[in-house]
DNA sequence: GGATATTAGTTACAAAGAAAACTATCCGTC
DNA sequence: GACGGATAGTTTTCTTTGTAACTAATATCC
């Protein structure tokens, strides 16, 4: 930590890991909306949907969720409003009706094909002040502290 | 990234920094939450001005905000809570009447010398995934990162 | 093969959050 | 020392989110 946490006894705010972490993500996060957010008005969500759809499609609500990390009423409500607009369609499965497959419309193709290559270029902004052993290196970073993320939060 | 972004046309969501970034940052949030939220049943805006006072006594609101990295409106709501919790009082400044200093009360502190040895023991755990040379390398990485997302911020 | 339990997805309701308007105080200028 | 503007903080309003209840379809078990 750029300050360290000395002891047991206090905590220094602005050196506390998960704080750090919070704020740096919100931030990026931060940059990322303005670029979905701005011009093409979608929230995170409806974004994520997207991003979803355009890599893989004929998913269904369920496997959106898993595969964006959505909870299914976000998907629900998300691809509600993309439906509107007009952005996504919606197909009944017949092998099993309670399933609907979702897929990009022409406009959200379109949307989609506009998005992805600004959205790229600014990680690629983020991450140009690192080299790229650096950037390799934080991932893996990341990925060795998530895991134990992930550890605590099965016991709920 | 674990799968490699291609090219400027298809996005990989899973391989793209700023969601991984988030969904990590969430986990790690939750993991937090769990000890704050669940026994003290404080909010995260909470929690954070409890730990802001009990670093550093007699803040005003504003003063707050900036080292807590809330907005104000937060920083009043959570004030409120707290002040009618009994874990924080106020007092007016008499150099300037709108300036209200806050300050853990008795309660508040023996909250707060609860709360912070359980974040720091789980600080601590996620990080032992790391060596001690990889958490450094891990928050100059993200610091450095950081910075070119607050560039992109001032232009927003 | 009919009752029961599961699963997919939506909707409803309550809590949380963001943005804007509002109140109170202070500061500077004339 | 009064007026315009700035600053601190709160409240109001509207939107977003999160939990839980609900509907519809399928699967399971006796």
């Amino acid at each position: 930590m750029t300050e360290k946490n000395n002891n047991g006894e206090h905590l220094v705010l602005s050196a506390f890991f998960p704080y750090r972490l919070a704020v740096f993500s919100d931030d990026v996060s931060r940059s990322m909306a303005q670029l979905y957010g701005g011009r093409f008005n979608l929230s995170r969500q409806e974004w994520r949907l997207v991003a979803a759809l355009g890599e893989r499609s004929g998913l269904t609500a369920k496997e959106l969720a898993e595969y964006s990390t959505l909870d299914k009423t976000q998907v629900s409500r998300a691809g509600a409003r993309l439906l509107r607009e007009g952005l996504i369609l919606r197909s009944e499965d017949r092998e099993d009706r309670r399933h609907r497959r979702h897929r990009l419309s022409a406009k959200g193709r379109r949307v989609y094909r506009e998005i992805v290559p600004l959205v790229m270029a600014r990680e690629a902004y983020l991450l140009s002040a690192l080299s790229r052993s650096e950037s390799l290196e934080l991932d893996r970073l990341i990925n060795l502290v998530h895991q134990k993320a992930l550890e605590l939060q099965q016991w709920g």
